[in-house]
DNA sequence: GCGTTTCGTTACGCTACCGTATCGTTTCCT
DNA sequence: AGGAAACGATACGGTAGCGTAACGAAACGC
């Protein structure tokens, strides 16, 4: 079941969404940051340095730094795969669930004030 | 005719179009500044530094730096208020909207392809 | 076994953003 | 006119991101 929007409804959602995270987020995640957060939360595991790397078109130093910064925040952890030791194998935790959790909540509820 | 989303639908959309912006976008907005930026084009003007810094819960440098920034890249401009010398109006480009415009693109597209 | 490849990480120099405090200009108010 | 207030910009020290390049550890291949 697609989602139609007008164009106004599309910018006006990002507007709605993007001006209350700014007032409210005090972690202030990059573009990047929250673009990794969601594939690591909305694809099927295993999640690897070199995997989001190419997934995202950025280098590995990116996804490196990018865990860096979240693994601090609780937003996700990273675990050495024991079958082929060389991997990182990237988790999820509860507070990156709940994280994305409130802004599902956000959009679904702006969603809901649009007028077309 | 409000827009209803699932919880999946809505993280997914945010997914989607967050990857594929990363992919793209060689400018590499902040939030902050995109915020603005769909402020400045979607909200009637006059738009002042005072009036963004506080719509957005940010002090006004942030404001004048963002500005400083999308306006080298064209996205944005700026002129003294006539009337109030004091004052600093931020005007739209074409540029801005064409971009704001692949951007509000983007969004519809990927709202096609979602499934809940 | 030993070179080669594949991981993720680290080092380096650089750029851009942050918050706080202050500045110069312009307007307002009495 | 002259002081107070409002506006946007700038200065400052600090932090965090960037890309390129190099690194150590682990697995692979002959």
């Amino acid at each position: 079941m697609p989602v139609d929007l007008t164009p106004s409804q599309a910018l006006g959602l990002w507007h709605e969404v993007t001006t209350q995270q700014v007032h409210a987020d005090g972690r202030d995640l990059t573009l990047r940051q929250l673009a990794i957060l969601l594939e690591i939360y909305l694809v099927p595991p295993p999640h690897t340095v070199r995997g989001l790397a190419a997934k995202l078109g950025v280098t590995k130093p990116v996804i490196t730094r990018a865990l860096d910064t979240m693994g601090e925040q609780g937003l996700v952890t990273r675990m050495r795969d024991d079958r082929d030791r060389r991997n990182v194998i990237i988790k999820r935790t509860v507070e990156g669930a709940l994280y994305l959790e409130r802004l599902g909540d956000l959009i679904i509820a702006k969603g809901h004030t649009l007028v077309p």
